[in-house]
DNA sequence: GTCGTCCAGATTGTCGACAATCGACGCTCG
DNA sequence: CGAGCGTCGATTGTCGACAATCTGGACGAC
């Protein structure tokens, strides 16, 4: 919708406001130089995407996200995209499959080089691009909008020393699976990745 | 949030405003006897869930959904709810299996005597009641979007003659695999309830 | 006759101001 | 000294008005 719609999510999503933070709009109005009408219209908007909480008569606040509902998203996350990948192997272009191959070798590179940032970005690349190549419009919706909710933990769990290592091969079974045509695969590999995220959450509960 | 978004929504799903029609901000100003930023806020409320599409300076239409996309709404949910039944399984008390193989009974019920609408109605609640038992929320708040999405065209399958007869046993077998607490058998029912309904709109689509 | 331009009506985007509501502080009373 | 109540500041909900933008049709040039 409107650019301060983006703004305001990216600084949320960045960190700059971190969950529990009371959105004011008189705040945001004069930060973004905008009228209060604007701010209320994002505002709205970021709450259907479930980045912000708002009560009736209470305001705004940015969301927080209790490893139990993160949890949840990883799940339905796997269900999401395990079908996506299912489709992207029956659709997808000799093109297409040559870029996911591309897109893994350059995580292999990520990996050994010890560059997370690289790695995180392609991953994120990785899981959006064969969002795409499924065609399946709002599966693709559905997942951003998961991704979005989850992206503060999925940062933490980025960071943990030694899961890169775990969720590559896990990558590399997804995308063999998909450029083999191999719907089940492709699918059950995308499921395992996104399980082992699920357990992964799970042990960090503690 | 306001109940004017609740009325417009209901008004919507009911056919009031069939797809496609427009939605001017001073009619309905006048319809609701209420301002135009009240309306503004539902128009991009019910944009976010998918009922209308808001175009930036050509105002908001009430969203038609094509048979494919109508298509992927029933894969997603397929996805989704197999999720569900299978969480369902694993934690539904004594009282609510009791209460699923209840809704059935009426079910039969209600096809013996061609009760329709009470089919239709036990239909959205033994689904709703299946997402509540899964205690999956971000599953349940998705469904619930995609319920909303796909109503027009699930309302026409639905009137198809012989559908019920079709779908009965599948609901049955859901339900059975629930109270038997065995979630595999659980998910694949529900999957391949909604892979029926995909073909079914595949069918409709000539 | 057709294309491009321009104008008028309609509709949306944004703003500022007022009314309604909520939360917290301080006050009084038991 | 503590509980209940009233008041006040802060914040949100709503409204009307103005500016910006788009749509459709009339007009004129080629």
């Amino acid at each position: 919708m409107s650019d301060v719609t983006d703004r305001l999510r990216c600084e949320i999503l960045s960190g700059e406001f971190p969950p529990g933070t009371r959105l004011i709009e008189l705040q945001l109005t004069e930060r973004y130089s905008v009228g209060r009408a604007t701010i209320r219209a994002t505002i709205v908007e970021l709450s259907a995407e479930g980045l912000v909480v708002h009560e009736a008569n209470r305001g705004a606040t940015v969301r927080t996200v209790p490893i139990q509902v993160a949890i949840e998203i990883a799940q339905a996350r796997a269900a999401l995209e395990g079908l996506q990948a299912r489709q992207a192997a029956a659709r997808a272009s000799e093109a297409e499959r040559a870029e996911l191959q591309a897109i893994i070798r350059d995580m292999e590179a990520a990996v050994d080089e010890n560059d997370h940032p690289a790695y995180s970005e392609l991953n994120g690349m990785l899981h959006r691009r064969i969002g795409q190549i499924s065609g399946h419009s709002i599966g693709t919706e559905l997942v951003a909008n998961l991704r979005n909710r989850g992206a503060h933990q999925e940062f933490r769990l980025a960071l943990k020393p030694g899961r890169s290592s775990i969720s590559l091969p896990q990558h590399r079974a997804v995308v063999d699976g998909i450029v083999a045509g191999d719907g089940d695969a492709a699918e059950a590999a995308m499921r395992d990745h996104l399980a082992s995220v699920e357990s992964a959450l799970r042990d960090w509960m503690s």
